[in-house]
DNA sequence: TCTGGGGTCCTAGGACCC
DNA sequence: TCTGGGGTCCTAGGACCC
């Protein structure tokens, strides 16, 4: 038996794209490569931030959320797109088809990474080199980088993608634990943030090492069970499994949009509250869903920002309804202070089958025997959904890539070109 | 004339029930 | 004659991540 794959253990992937959203661009558009590229957010009106950008851009200082003025007195000729998540999307779906050739126990975590449980694939060869062919295919296909790390598990998992940029695979062993990740300051630690860290650093914790090896109790007291969870890790060890399933149950559904400019007009900002409404119930209505809880953010000029919410009789889903509940939140909250943003977020989802049966319980009693088959059925209706498995998997016509290790050409980068002069929507 | 928009998970207090 | 100890639900907010 290989030595990479413990007896007891699991070999897990965390394949992280990078800059996602730049390095799409320029696979779709080949002169933007090499070149200062940022992806932002409405370059007309103030408030603009760098949501991402290409590596030639970072080299220059641009960084994630800084302020477009910020960036563009920084960078005169920095190339400034706005984002297409439509495109972002598409192709997040061809990388994960991809993945799902090597093994069927994958689990996106966001548009851009992903865990890869890959300890039942021995016949495709060692890990590094199942990576190495992953992070291969991924260039070929999609010709964009990804780095890719290896570990016993998530944590472990995605602190080695982190390590090396662009292009790196990264192997990380729960023994090299203590010499690696323990010299680490704590906030290097995912789910370590400044007021966490801050937190721990009260108490003499700075570096991962110290975490460690802290008493559980005292990091209790101070974190609660996350802080027990952190200590677990910065130990190298976390036994979350990898679930495939775990995208389907998405948890809430919202909008939220800062204001061109402040605003403390009732009626204008009904008006925002009418455009939101619109866009959460298109998403609902995509993913098949209905909502027993309405939420509603307001943020301040100043920045302070509550949040409303409020449980339904009814679970709902249509723009009116949305927009009435959420009209009524913000009229008996609000007090006439100048607002920036406006958010609606619906959660206490349910699948629109699940619902429709339970209403029908108040008319007539079913028979319990029913319930589960419903339950399946809607279920997998939400699984292969348009919107989750992506339009690119049924376009393209999918060969198992590693039978034929030689070309694929069904599924590779030219279907970003076939698209582009299929006059997808492009702002360029 | 700084700081977007999409999420997840956790905590904590009060109401209410047994 | 001063009140325990569970539990769940609802609401608000905080921290964190990409």
């Amino acid at each position: 038996m290989n030595e990479m794959y413990p007896k007891n253990g699991k070999v897990i992937l965390h394949v992280d794209m990078n800059s996602f959203y730049a390095s799409v661009e320029m696979a779709y558009d080949s002169s933007l490569k090499g070149k200062p590229l940022a992806i932002a957010g409405n370059p007309e009106e103030r408030r603009g931030i760098i949501i991402t950008c290409s590596y030639e851009a970072r080299k220059l200082g641009i960084k994630t959320t800084m302020p477009l003025w910020e960036a563009k007195k920084l960078c005169p000729n920095l190339i400034i797109k706005t984002p297409n998540f439509e495109r972002y999307r598409t192709v997040s779906a061809a990388m994960f088809d991809l993945l799902r050739q090597f093994s069927s126990l994958v689990e996106p975590v966001s548009i851009d990474e992903g865990y890869v449980d890959i300890t039942n694939c021995q016949e495709l060869g060692s890990p590094p080199l199942i990576a190495e062919l992953i992070q291969k295919r991924i260039l070929e296909m999609l010709d964009l980088p990804c780095s890719i790390g290896i570990a016993p598990n998530k944590f472990l998992a995605k602190t080695a993608s982190d390590m090396k940029k662009p292009m790196g695979i990264t192997i990380l062993r729960k023994r090299d634990v203590p010499k690696i990740l323990w010299p680490l300051d704590v906030e290097e630690m995912h789910g370590v943030g400044k007021k966490t860290a801050d937190k721990l650093k009260g108490i003499g914790i700075s570096t991962i090492g110290d975490l460690a090896q802290s008493n559980e109790i005292q990091v209790k007291a101070l974190l609660g069970i996350n802080g027990v969870k952190l200590r677990e890790r910065a130990n190298g060890i976390d036994k979350r499994s990898v679930d495939p399933d775990s995208v389907y149950d998405f948890k809430s559904i919202g909008n939220s949009t800062t204001l061109p400019r402040d605003i403390s007009n009732q009626r204008e900002l009904i008006g925002v509250f009418d455009k939101l409404s619109e866009q959460v119930a298109a998403r609902m209505n995509r993913k098949q869903v209905v909502a027993t809880v309405i939420g509603i953010t307001i943020r301040y000029k100043n920045r302070q920002t509550i949040t409303r919410s409020q449980k339904l009789d009814n679970p709902i889903a249509k723009k009116n309804e949305i927009f009435k509940a959420a009209k009524a939140l913000f009229e008996r909250h609000w007090e006439g202070n100048s607002v920036r943003l406006l958010g609606i977020t619906m959660t206490g989802l349910q699948e629109l089958d699940t619902a429709v049966k339970q209403l029908d319980l108040f008319s007539y009693e079913k028979e319990a025997e029913k319930e589960p088959l419903l339950n399946t059925m809607s279920k997998l209706k939400n699984k292969y959904g348009k919107n989750i498995i992506g339009t690119a998997s049924s376009r393209l016509n999918r060969k198992p890539l590693l039978t034929d290790s030689g070309h694929d050409t069904s599924f590779n980068k030219d279907f970003l070109q076939e698209k582009k002069s299929n006059g997808l929507p492009r702002k360029d």
